[in-house]
RNA sequence: UCCUCAUUAGCUCAGUUGGUUAGAGCACCUGACUGUUAAUCAGGGGGUCCUAGGUUCAAGUCCUAGAUGAGGAGCCA
């Protein structure tokens, strides 16, 4: 068989061309039949649908046909015909087969049953295979291709921002250290400290936990940016919705003030639920049948419902006067806990809302501050079930202002030399905001643990694969 | 990291107030069936009851510690 010669399946279904002489190859997902005839599901990952290949048995050795089980690797040549069966509409009469890899079914731990999430992430070397995870994974990488077009469309460009970094100041959580050092035979100073002079930067070195500064330093040029790539943290954080390693875009404009900022996220969440809509049809119609059977129906609300915006002050006087018992008090000046997050977006708007000026206190020290001295233009994205989607701001980009906040919060001006640049030589108004795109995914495909939409997820104590 | 719950066959789980030889469905193997759709039907094999201690005449079941997993919380995207 020539490898050259192969349509996927994808292709196949749709073409609809009965009667031509065709090649296909992928993995079987399951084998039935009886004596005379096999019926053969076969999967390559071009669609969540499978082709049903069916052989006469008498054509083949007994060897082979006993080869072809769930999880070997097959490839067949033969007339694409219209399907006498219900539940296709065209098949394959295969006229050729010939076994890649078989797939010892005593050992191969998939089956054509359905498994738990919790056992798929304990094989996730093979969990591609499977129809929930193909869907996740085309959704996957639609969701990335639309990310790119959307801000090519809008003339953004995209900056590849460090992934290692020297700045501690991005103030964004713990991160991993980054060293070529013996850490069994580490150089000391005479004062007995670690000499990270002798390090391969010839300073101390992480993983970045954020490209937003790095982000900023585009947009100061070239007016709009975006960064798309990954992130890490090294939070010892066990829950549904982090991971030690995701990915991060970043957008980052000159000359857009908050307003503009909460327009682009909110035109950027319903382009890429839309394009989903529109793209990948058939696994979200899975998803929606074996996983959640109201995401469709949660999608097209998103994308026909404008957000709900607001600022901290009143959402603070909601959650007051809304009688709910909290976990945790509710006051001016408390940052929001989820309970209260989640009330605002699941029970009092029911749809998803975007909360603004923040307390300074409470957010990071390069946000715009408002005239009141109190707030600043903060802008928290929330999403049902997710909780924070978004997280950005309008910066700050009055030089005097900036500094002072810098050395109210104690970051050592030599850290961030570079970064106070921008609002010391033309500077200008901006803003930008970061979206985790595995957060985008849990929405995007239902899935309800952050493992299930990255192929090889990074948490504490779970780095296999 | 804290709180709660779980861990029994390859997978998903049942297992009564502690009491004989630990069960089911699916998967797997063998056989039957001329077109199946998570095929069906009959039969068969398969167990470190998470680990280590302890209580007891007797522990899958009770106690202690640990490991692993899940949910909630915090940190955040």
């Amino acid at each position: 068989m020539v490898l050259t010669e192969r349509v996927k399946v994808k292709a196949l279904l749709e073409s609809g061309q009965a009667g031509s002489l065709v090649v296909a190859m992928g993995w079987v997902r399951t084998r039935r039949g009886n004596k005379n005839v096999s019926f053969i599901a076969l999967n390559d990952g071009s669609t969540i649908n499978n082709i049903q290949v069916v052989a006469d048995n008498a054509n083949y050795p007994e060897e082979l046909l006993k080869g072809i089980t769930t999880g070997s690797c097959i490839g067949v040549k033969g007339l694409l015909v219209e399907s006498p069966g219900s539940g296709q509409r065209v098949e394959i009469q295969a006229q050729e087969l010939e076994l890649f890899g078989t797939a010892d079914p005593e050992t191969y731990p998939l089956q054509k049953k359905g498994h738990s999430m919790e056992f798929l992430r304990e094989i996730a070397h093979l969990r591609p295979r499977t129809n929930t995870f193909g869907a996740v994974l085309r959704i996957r990488h639609a969701m990335a291709f639309a990310i790119h077009k959307y801000f090519n469309d809008k003339g953004f460009t995209y900056l590849h921002t460090p992934i290692i970094t020297a700045s501690d100041a991005e103030g964004a959580g713990a991160m991993f250290r980054v060293t070529t050092l013996d850490v069994n035979n580490l150089p000391r100073t005479e004062e007995g400290k670690i000499n990270w002079s002798e390090d391969f930067f010839g300073k101390e070195a992480n993983l970045t936990v954020s490209g937003q500064l790095e982000g900023e330093l585009g947009a100061m040029a070239l007016s709009e940016i975006y960064t798309f790539g990954p992130t890490f943290r090294a939070e010892n954080s066990n829950t549904p919705r982090h991971l030690a390693e995701f990915w991060m875009i970043e957008p980052e404009m000159a000359f857009y003030d908050i307003v503009a900022n909460m327009d682009l996220a909110e035109d950027f969440l319903k382009y890429l639920i839309r394009y989903a809509l529109e793209n990948c049809k058939d696994d979200l119609e899975f998803l929606n049948k074996m996983y959640d059977n109201e995401l469709l129906e949660r999608l097209l609300f998103v994308v026909n419902n404008s957000f709900e915006r607001l600022e901290y002050t009143k959402a603070v006087e909601i959650l007051e006067k809304s009688g709910q018992k909290f976990e945790f008090p509710v006051f001016w000046g408390a940052d929001l806990q989820s309970e209260h997050e989640r009330y605002l977006v699941e029970k009092h708007f029911k749809k998803p809302v975007i909360l603004t000026n923040y307390p300074k206190e409470i957010k990071a020290f390069y946000m715009k501050q408002n005239d009141d001295g109190k707030t600043v233009r903060a802008m928290d994205v929330l999403f049902p079930k997710i909780g924070e989607i978004i997280g950005g701001s309008q910066r700050e980009e009055i030089y005097q202002k900036l500094i002072n906040r810098i050395n109210e919060l104690g970051i050592p001006e030599k850290d961030v030399w570079w970064y106070l640049d921008t609002r010391k030589f033309g500077t200008a108004p901006h803003s930008g905001f970061g979206l985790g795109f595995e957060r985008l995914l849990l929405f995007v495909t239902g899935m309800t643990n952050i493992r299930d939409v990255i192929p090889f997820p990074r948490t504490p104590n779970n780095c296999e694969f």
